[in-house]
DNA sequence: GTAATATGTGAAGCATTCTTCAGTTTGGGA
DNA sequence: TCCCAAACTGAAGAATGCTTCACATATTAC
């Protein structure tokens, strides 16, 4: 919110008829499959368009460059993402903490793999340039939504929320990206789910007040 | 190890001369710099040589083309960080389990900040291409070295060392990698990895049999 | 029905960058 | 000292990909 996009990232114009409504959805869907099938390297203008069906001229129409395109594709899906993080910490207001992590933590794991293979082209993506802008912003958005959550807790109080705070969000987004760098069977990915639980309740327990 | 570096990726030739070794380690160095200043869209064969003081030509008689320069480059990173582990698993052998995690959150910690920048830099270099080899490679080694110093804790015992284990590992770099992502100040940086540990040695506690 | 606006087209220009290779320089062994 | 292999050079070719713009088509407003 208080983050700025950079002006140059800015799309040209947004869409007002309906069709064009679906040329953008159909540009932002061709631009994850060719990240996917070519990666970041094969990501080329052409090959989106051909991709989505319209001509380059049309993509040029809403976005001033390549680069913007990328921009506003991970805009779009941390936008998504902040606002489940969001709406699961509001859901989860004053339960006990410990129904908390695990619903966080849930919400979280399932949003990156609904679409795995989408996550993965993505986290690819996010690497060039400015997206520390977009990046920043989520953080700060699910640290203010999380840290009310876990404020609220009638079960805990911390001496200090914001570290305890800091430390969940980063260890439970953090190994949660980690797992899915690494081809892990689905057995290990379940594992492993369960285990990070554990471990943020035992942490919770020592934190707490 | 087992890993087979893909045919493509090899360099072409090794050094014989003691001039043409300090050529490679000024490539590779250039290379970093590169990244680091103009980041991944800027890394260009011209640049890294420019920067190297060397002509292009000089980096083609070492590598077939530039995407075997960046593997190269991360094979070569990920090496001397599989080393580090490795020690540190290897001194802690047999020691109280709270300690190896303090050894082992350091190593790796410290190894990540000690060229923070270039850290992030290699990060933004490792998404390209065929670089699942070599991270699973790392993984593989890591995991080897971590699960036997796990074993050998005298003061406690798992039900499946193996879980516990690839938890511990995907938590730990997973979270510090994302620390890397976020531009924290140093003093969340460092209370953040006290947190780690206690989270750790909490989760321990819970998971000895 | 017609004008005005929004949307879409794609060949062509421009710029950039990768990669090669014929030739030069350097190092070290005989 | 001489010679051969190793190392290095960098201009030029080839390929690729981004971006524009003059024009065509579709939709909406009046």
């Amino acid at each position: 919110m208080a983050t700025t996009t950079p002006a140059t990232l800015t799309p040209r114009k947004w869409p007002r008829q309906a069709r064009s409504v679906a040329t953008l959805d159909a540009i932002f869907e061709a631009t994850i499959q060719v990240l996917l099938v070519e990666g970041m390297q094969g990501l080329t203008t052409t090959r989106v368009a051909e991709r989505a069906g319209v001509s380059v001229g049309t993509m040029y129409q809403y976005f001033p460059h390549k680069q913007s395109l990328i921009y506003a594709l991970n805009e779009r899906y941390l936008e998504v993402l902040a606002d489940k993080v969001e709406a699961t910490c509001r859901e989860q207001t004053a339960r006990p903490v410990a129904e908390m992590l695990a619903a966080l933590i849930e919400t979280y794991w399932r949003a990156k793999t609904e679409r795995a293979e989408v996550t993965r082209a993505l986290y690819r993506s996010v690497v060039e340039m400015d997206n520390e802008a977009l990046v920043e912003s989520f953080a700060r958005r699910v640290d203010a939504a999380s840290s009310a959550m876990l404020e609220s807790a009638p079960d805990a109080a911390f001496d200090d929320v914001q570290i305890v705070n800091l430390t969940l969000v980063t260890v439970i987004f953090g190994t949660i990206r980690n797992a899915f760098e690494r081809n892990l069977s689905q057995a290990a990915i379940d594992a492993l789910q369960v285990e990070l639980l554990a471990m943020c309740r035992a942490y919770v327990e020592l934190a707490r007040r």
